[in-house]
RNA sequence: GCGCGAUUAGCUCAGUGGUAGAGCGUUUCAUUGACAUUGAAAAGGUCGGAGGUUCGAUCCCUCCAUCGCGCACCA
């Protein structure tokens, strides 16, 4: 009878049969759950990006939310588990970049839509790639309802979202600085960046009667003022005066203003004002836009020097134009020093500098139109939120960073200059510039009646569509699902995107669906390698999830994951951790055989006598069973999942199997079929208690488990997927 | 600059206002026992430092140190 139990345990059959017995249950699937289920358990699956295969912290995220899942789908909720992939816009256009690189490609030869295509051809592939792989990992996932980012109804929401909010005012057209990136060719917004401290050399150069301090001499060209203190006395005198300043290649008028954003304790407390290279010269600019010119460009999107139409008379320009910035910066430094006209150079300075977040080359500040989001309006909502509980974060310290963060915001730019995205339904007129704000092409301009009219060339900041994802996906605004789903319940994703995307689905949820999309936020850690780094495909440190699964099998992964890793924090992963749990499915998959070898010839008419002690098993178990309960409930499920472990081995194994054996050689037929009973209930309970960690191994299990229900009565029984729990 | 986290056994980490816990590792013993992917046992920590609150602090408060991280438009 029991030949089905290998020996040892071998995880690799039985859960490829185990999955395919799930799916084709359709129990992952909320509208097939047997019972009346009237409290639904939704999570929304943060999509994976669609440009790789999983890694760890996949394995991490799909451990975690398929534990609450199953956990919830025992205890009798109505569980809806939504699948994902995301396009990952930019993301996924710099990997592609790469592989076409190496085929000696560059994206920029290639025609948009040839671009678009073989992205998306890309990109299909890695979903169901991903798909599969998610399967193995054992997600109870429906499969029914798995969405895509670039899904046309997403599409199509997401662009209806921008012209709503273009009505209603919460988006603007804006003509500001933006960082951009000079070698992806693409203006960011304030996530996308990263800061660095570097040393560089502090230039004081004479500028008229006055010295400046710059580490950029050669935005000297596209200065439009001089700005001081308003309280500094040393050049009260010179405030609100024109003063001519040799930038090398002319003499130019500038006009001194006072601005409190100077402050006089630095460099020479005189600075000078470019504001189309320098975020801080900008806003002192519209400060001042009565007094000063605005920006002058001398620099352009492919960080060339631009200056000669500012310079038509000067022959010196000529030198300087089309040269990199580091270039022009050391020509300058030497014809200022020719000229006499640097003071002094500081090699002391240290500063913080931006730099793309992805290539790491420094970010030029440069002037755009792009659309903008009015941020104020939706942090302030969304602060409420938290701060009144309606959203809890886990860990709760994730609340001041989150706090942090949305007092301080600026308008978003999701405008982004690449091919890979949901394109911005924004429409031009070619004759008087005017913008039409549409899903569908206008006929004509509402103003001046051309027909001339081109659609905006840049698609969305790929978070401005996923802040929409736990709405999106549930069919926004008239669905079933939507009704029946939304809020959703909890939201479990690494903390590294708590800006980037939870931050923006509870802005954007508050607002436009109209409710907070979920009531607990479970952030977890990041995973590191064993010398503590963060894995990386540079660093080579990169643990694929389906060998270890391939090798030891999911649910050991599963458990080396989750035991003892608490939330917020970054776990360390090892190896051995994983053999561990293995030998547990072994342990598990041994002591199974044993209480089943033992009580074939058990007598399910008769009713066992049970003992004092025998009782107070059971007891413990039950007890058990609320602890993990507890556990569950309160997102402890590093605690949850240890504390299971340690009864099945050491208290069930180790000192109750071990009690028992005298017992089952018993002459005494009541005494034996006592102990049957107890082991028979134990295991049941614990192979329960087991499920939502380690779903395959005690699937498999319960398979062959006579389920005892009262005493004595052996009947039908259902996967264990959907046992009571 | 502002903020966050960590500091507990060799390693990775839990934890609690009342004589310190787990896993892995180490040491010794056991060997056809459901399981060697095993069992039994053992060693191993003034819980980063200094103050304070308390009858009592690893835990609460203050300061300090070291490490890690996040945010930030001072040229």
């Amino acid at each position: 009878m029991l030949k089905q139990f290998d020996n040892p345990y071998n995880p690799r059959e039985i859960e490829e049969k185990i999955y395919k017995l799930w799916e084709k249950s359709g129990f992952f699937n909320p509208d097939n759950l047997p019972g009346k289920r009237k409290k639904t358990f939704t999570i929304i699956m943060p999509p994976p990006n669609a440009n790789g295969s999983l890694h760890l912290g996949h394995a991490l995220m799909l451990a975690l939310e398929d534990i609450m899942i199953r956990y919830r789908r025992m205890k009798g909720d109505k569980t809806l588990w939504l699948p994902g992939a995301d396009h990952a816009g930019f993301e996924t256009q710099i990997v592609y970049d790469k592989i076409i690189e190496k085929e000696g490609r560059n994206r920029f030869e290639i025609a948009r839509e040839k671009f678009y295509q073989e992205i998306w051809d890309f990109t299909q592939k890695n979903k169901a790639l991903m798909e599969n792989q998610i399967r193995k990992l054992g997600a109870s996932c429906d499969w029914s309802r798995k969405k895509f980012t670039l899904d046309e109804d997403i599409i199509s929401k997401t662009q209806e979202a921008f012209v709503d909010f273009y009505k209603e005012g919460l988006i603007y057209r804006g003509n500001r600085l933006v960082h951009w990136c000079v070698k992806h060719q693409t203006g960011f917004s304030d996530l996308e960046i990263v800061h660095e401290e570097r040393i560089d050399p502090l230039y004081y150069i004479k500028y008229g009667p006055l010295t400046v301090a710059t580490v950029r001499p050669e935005t000297i060209f596209g200065d439009t003022a001089i700005a001081v203190n308003p309280g500094d006395k040393r050049y009260k005198s010179l405030t609100g005066k024109e003063i001519e300043v040799d930038v090398v290649i002319a003499k130019v008028k500038l006009k001194v203003i006072a601005d409190p954003a100077v402050d006089p304790e630095f460099g020479t407390g005189a600075v000078k004002v470019t504001p189309a290279h320098d975020l801080n010269d900008y806003e002192i600019w519209q400060r001042h836009k009565n007094e000063i010119e605005g920006p002058r460009e001398v620099i352009n999107k492919y960080g060339k020097m631009n200056l000669i139409r500012h310079f038509p008379d000067s022959e010196e320009a000529k030198k300087y134009e089309g040269l990199k910035i580091s270039e022009a910066r050391k020509l300058i430094v030497e014809d200022l020093e020719k000229k006499g006209l640097i003071e002094k150079i500081d090699l002391t300075y240290r500063h913080n500098i931006a730099l793309c977040y992805k290539c790491k080359n420094v970010i030029e500040p440069r002037l755009m139109e792009q659309w903008f989001v009015k941020m104020k309006p939706l942090a302030k909502s969304a602060v409420e939120a938290v701060k009144k509980g309606r959203i809890k974060f886990i860990p709760e310290r994730f609340k001041k960073v989150y706090f942090h963060w949305l007092k301080n915001i600026r308008d978003w730019n999701i405008s982004r200059q690449i091919v890979w995205g949901i394109r911005i339904p924004a429409w031009q007129c070619e004759n008087c510039r005017e913008w039409i704000i549409s899903k569908e092409k206008p006929a004509r301009c509402a103003r001046c009646s051309s027909v001339e009219i081109k659609q905006d060339l840049d698609v969305f900041d790929t978070w401005f569509s996923s802040g929409q994802w736990p709405f999106l996906t549930l069919g926004y605004p008239d669905k079933k699902d939507f009704k029946n789903f939304y809020p959703t319940n909890v939201m479990e994703t690494g903390w590294d995107i708590l800006f980037f995307w939870v931050a923006r689905m509870i802005m954007l949820g508050i607002y436009r669906a109209k409710k907070i999309p979920f009531k607990n936020v479970y952030l977890h850690g990041l995973i590191r390698d064993e010398f503590k780094q963060k894995m990386s495909k540079s660093k080579g440190n990169v643990i694929d999830p389906l060998g270890v699964v391939n090798e030891y099998g999911a649910d050991a992964l599963r458990m080396a994951l989750i035991v003892g890793n608490t939330p917020g924090n970054d776990p360390v992963f090892s190896e051995d951790k994983v053999r561990g749990y293995r030998n547990f499915a072994n342990k598990i998959w041994q002591a199974s055989r044993f209480v089943l070898i033992n009580s074939e010839n058990f007598d399910f008419k008769s009713k066992p006598k049970l003992s004092a002690t025998d009782k107070k098993k059971l007891n413990e178990l039950s007890k058990i069973k609320k602890d993990i309960s507890n556990l569950m409930e309160s997102f402890k499920f590093y605690a949850a999942s240890e504390k299971i472990y340690h009864y099945f081995w050491h208290i069930f194994c180790d000192k109750i199997i071990e009690e028992m054996k005298p017992r089952l050689n018993n002459e005494n037929k009541k005494d034996k079929l006592a102990a049957q009973y107890i082991l028979l209930e134990i295991l049941k309970g614990s192979i329960k208690l087991l499920h939502p960690f380690m779903p395959f191994i005690t699937e498999e299990i319960w398979s062959y488990l006579p389920v005892l229900r009262g005493l004595g009565q052996a009947e039908n029984k259902k996967m264990l997927i959907i046992e009571k729990w």
